[in-house]
DNA sequence: CATGAAATTATGTATGCACATAATAGACAT
DNA sequence: ATGTCTATTATGTGCATACATAATTTCATG
């Protein structure tokens, strides 16, 4: 190989990224150390590092020291979503972004959703139902619970220019939560809701947040027929 | 602030991804610059970079030469599932993996998938539909079509011990490829293999997968009900 | 031969320095 | 005011060096 030219750690990850897709460096084997590649590629180890480790990173590469680097046998192949804002999601397509709260209310959650929220029974907290519109046709449907113990500012809050969700994000730091997709089937309430008939497959993203410990929201959001989510790999 | 205990990059990263979350740093503002930090932290600002480029990277923080680094304000929300392996997955549960091809043959594919392919019309391909099985259970239905001219070897494997998935993996490398996550409505086909009710509702991944600029292998994979993605934030 | 201590080795992290690059801010001229 | 050039500044990258850490290999010892 011995090239000349010095590399940037871009130039040298993407020599190593096409020796590993044309499988010069096979599935499983041992590639040369980091010295040695930074001599080859006429570059301080330190760069060297800096791109095998973004590729290790990336799945593609399994890294231990002493053992040495080598070609991940079954990459784990990841597939990163960018999670729906609503609005924006809707206005990218040059669309109306619009939304009607159907039920705002304070409201005793069932079972599943008091142990999502990790609430004692009996407590009642606020619920809403909101259908996402896009040029007037429905978009989505939203149910959601607000740990309104958590955060009682959202009792006062006006929900007519920001969206519950929309407002959450803006008001409610968050560190962490979970997220499920499936596919389900629509209800009476949705199908009427959507537009839809009765027995469509839907998607649904349900979602929680918390922040400090303490669960804020869960949410579903019950997509219109049709919907997907897209990502390159 | 003034620490005086030296910190790694990691320590760096955790303070600084509290002052986000604890909105000591608000959403928007701009952040002291690495020198700074470096000097409050009692460390390089090598060290500084290190640490938030990795936040800049999760999308907490928005990074512009000259300009400074920003909390960033409406944080991308992004969520990374692994895509399953299945035979992984199953046996992850502890069940008995299994498959089943039901039909193999060459055919011309329909538009759209000749489209996804990028074939010109006409030309004939491998097809195959496949059941996996989870302890005897349909577990996902899987019919996929795969470029054979770009992957001739693929008219001669014996799927009996490999997935005609797990042959692609090991075989073919790739480099590329799409993926999308929608809910449909189970055909009399699909209802009769994965032994539920027609119109019922699946979760559907869609993929392709490519190598080096040829669209390798187009794949649908249709879960039984009640099948969830779920993932960490 | 088994066992565990010690040497070896590849990666991981940290530092100080230098220079590159992008973008702003300010000076200046039209 | 408006546009253009220039200086300034924060981040981005690269290098040489040093030491830390984890894991393997070697080897001495019972």
């Amino acid at each position: 190989m011995t090239e000349e030219d010095r590399k940037t750690w871009q130039a040298v990850q993407d020599e190593v990224r096409r020796c590993i897709s044309q499988r010069i460096w096979k599935p499983g084997e041992l590639i040369p150390h980091e010295a040695e590649l930074a001599q080859q590629f006429g570059c301080a180890r330190a760069t060297v590092n800096r791109a095998l480790r973004g590729l290790a990173e990336a799945g593609l590469l399994d890294r231990r020291r002493k053992a040495g680097t080598r070609v991940t046998l079954n990459p784990v192949r990841r597939a990163e979503f960018s999670i729906p804002v609503i609005r924006e999601e809707i206005e990218g397509k040059g669309q109306r972004y619009d939304y009607k709260i159907f039920l705002r209310e304070m409201r005793v959650p069932p079972p599943d959703v008091q142990a999502r929220l990790q609430l004692s029974g009996g407590i009642s907290i606020l619920y809403l139902q909101t259908l996402y519109t896009a040029d007037n046709l429905p978009y989505a449907f939203e149910t959601r619970w607000i740990n309104s113990n958590a955060v009682p500012d959202v009792l006062s809050a006006d929900f007519r220019s920001l969206s519950p969700n929309e407002w959450l994000v803006r008001e409610v730091p968050f560190d962490g939560g979970d997220f499920t997709v499936s596919a389900l089937t629509a209800t009476e309430k949705e199908a009427g809701v959507l537009g839809c008939s009765q027995g469509a497959s839907l998607l649904a993203l349900d979602r929680t947040t918390q922040h400090d410990g303490q669960i804020i929201t869960s949410v579903r959001l019950a997509f219109h027929p049709g919907y997907r989510m897209h990502t390159r790999l």
